[in-house]
DNA sequence: TGACGGGTTGTTAGCGCTCACATGAGAGCG
DNA sequence: CGCTCTCATGTGAGCGCTAACAACCCGTCA
């Protein structure tokens, strides 16, 4: 920075002001300065910049360690929105959901820093690991529980799971249905959790007495699982599964069975992976806003971090897609 | 520090060999200092640490902005890895892949000082955006391209995807078939430049000429339309499709014409994705093993800062999943 | 004409840490 | 008994930057 500043014939004070944009700086020094920048290759030192400023402009993101289609989306979301903001990301993921590994992670995260913190808190366990850790600085939850019992600087924002559960069963109880099954997710998720919740409610709206509902993981081999139990016992007219795959597991099911989906019974999933408009046959699902949801984080923690919360909204909202796997004609 | 240093009874100097672990200091001493740390609830700040040391302990890893299989299983892992070796990972995504783009990306990295940087690159827009770029740390470029021009500091790893072709390729030409079709990704992918050429060789290598390979993207909507033009202009005996999105477009279109994938046809995919196990039929396919590429990309970036270099396996080697969609019976 | 004020620039200190070197205590040896 | 050597610890400087304050210039106004 001095070299800088002797080529520029000033101080490095005014190079320190240039490069902060500090208003009170003559044009042309400025551009004397930033010549002198070009010309040296020179790059400030944020170590060193960091030190004093005690700013990183850097968050950090602790996510589960796996190639799930929600946590994975959440991030690359989160990402873009944090690059837009001018953050920086760092990540860390966790293979077990402990408290330890929790506070391993945080710990790390404090140590180096960051300005804010985001955690991706698929379940229960992760969440309450995040409630017991004293945390100095913002942070973010992403979850669909937003009555989590949070810490003082902590908030819970998600996609609105419950809604999402909803219209997935109401477009089913809408097409004559009465008999709608739900296949529920690990129940130790709040995305399982609160779809298994929406879809009650929705059944209890319509004054609909929902068959009992059949809990599973995540995998398409658990929706095969199950399809084949129920081909087994029984089938109801319809099903809602909690994700894309389980819903892809149960055609596959049901196909070994000549049960034709969308004619001898009504499917609807949960996700909108890519590729469900190409299950056979193509899936009636809820799609999620990712890109929102990256949004709203970033407010809030930017929120917290100027002393003005964010009073946006807490949850987005997904929406519905229509294809043939319930019965609809296109 | 200096509190930590007073309540131990020591030098700020002697705390500091305590957390570096430095060999010569009394167990006794050590002990002392290290239950004030506990005490006083001391961390280090390593902005301080990194000023005077030169060293983040932090890793950059520039990757397209996609939720595409390939790049984020590859992110996932090499989180993993990189953890296991002490580094941290901050994560820039690139939603264009100009030399404009990677320009900022590699220089916000540099900017934080990380020790090194990994590009995940599957394309030659993006490698060839690294290598224009001067950078003076270790780069290590997760691509399937080895022979690639790149700059005196950088190497690639990747998986095998020629090989992981020529595997697909032979299995059905083991089957029987002489007329295997390749749907080919796109051509700026690396991946899709590579499963092309492994397909090619092998069909070579049995002395058979493939008919004119089909180029189309990566989605499932690709695969679909490409799936409805062959069934209007003829079908082949056997396909290799580019990836497995690809394969679930195909199967699609054949189901809507009523050819029976597995029976009138056979098909393989590539990445072994969630679902594929489901799909109808269910797919032979070809899983990659990114664990194991994320450890051979840390090791070569352990190996550069250490200055021995890596003498490791540049490509990790894919593998074969035979499913129903080949034409298998299980 | 001189006091005043705002815009521009320079000077100094210090963020929290590690490195290089200085110091001191004790062991080993002739 | 004095010398050297080693281990344990302390001291001082400085990494590169920003914040706070000081200093200066120049135009304005009474």
């Amino acid at each position: 920075m001095s070299d800088v500043a002797s080529a520029a014939g000033v101080s490095h004070q005014t190079v320190s002001r240039v490069l902060n944009g500090h208003p009170s700086v003559r044009p042309e020094t400025r551009e004397r300065v930033q010549d002198a920048i070009a010309r040296l290759g020179y790059r400030r030192n944020s170590a060193a910049r960091a030190l004093v400023t005690r700013r990183t402009d850097t968050l950090g993101v602790v996510t589960p360690a796996s190639a799930l289609y929600g946590p994975t989306s959440t991030l690359v979301a989160f990402e873009q929105a944090a690059r837009e903001a001018g953050w920086y990301v760092s990540v860390a993921t966790m293979r077990r959901f402990d408290a330890d590994s929790m506070r391993t992670a945080v710990e790390h995260f404090l140590d180096h820093g960051v300005d804010g913190l985001v955690v991706i808190a698929p379940t229960t366990e992760v969440a309450q690991a995040v409630v017991g850790v004293e945390v100095p600085v913002p942070v973010v939850m992403i979850s669909s529980a937003p009555e989590l019992p949070l810490g003082a600087n902590a908030v819970a924002v998600g996609v609105d799971q419950r809604f999402g559960a909803r219209l997935a069963t109401r477009h089913l109880l809408e097409r004559g249905h009465r008999d709608v099954l739900h296949v529920a997710g690990p129940q130790d998720w709040f995305d399982a959790q609160d779809r298994l919740a929406g879809w009650r409610e929705e059944c209890a709206a319509w004054g609909v007495t929902p068959p009992e509902p059949v809990t599973a993981g995540w995998s398409a081999d658990d929706g095969y699982a199950v399809g084949r139990r129920l081909v087994a016992d029984g089938l109801p007219g319809a099903i809602f599964a909690a994700n894309d795959q389980l819903a892809l597991g149960l055609e596959h099911a049901f196909a070994d069975a000549g049960v034709h989906v969308g004619e001898d019974l009504a499917l609807v999933g949960f996700d909108d992976e890519a590729g469900s408009a190409h299950y056979l046959p193509p899936l009636t699902t809820v799609r999620q806003d990712f890109a929102r949801l990256g949004e709203r984080a970033i407010a809030v923690i930017h929120g917290a971090l100027t002393g003005k919360p964010d009073t946006g909204a807490r949850l987005v909202a997904p929406e519905l897609v229509v294809r043939r796997s319930s019965g609809a004609t296109s």
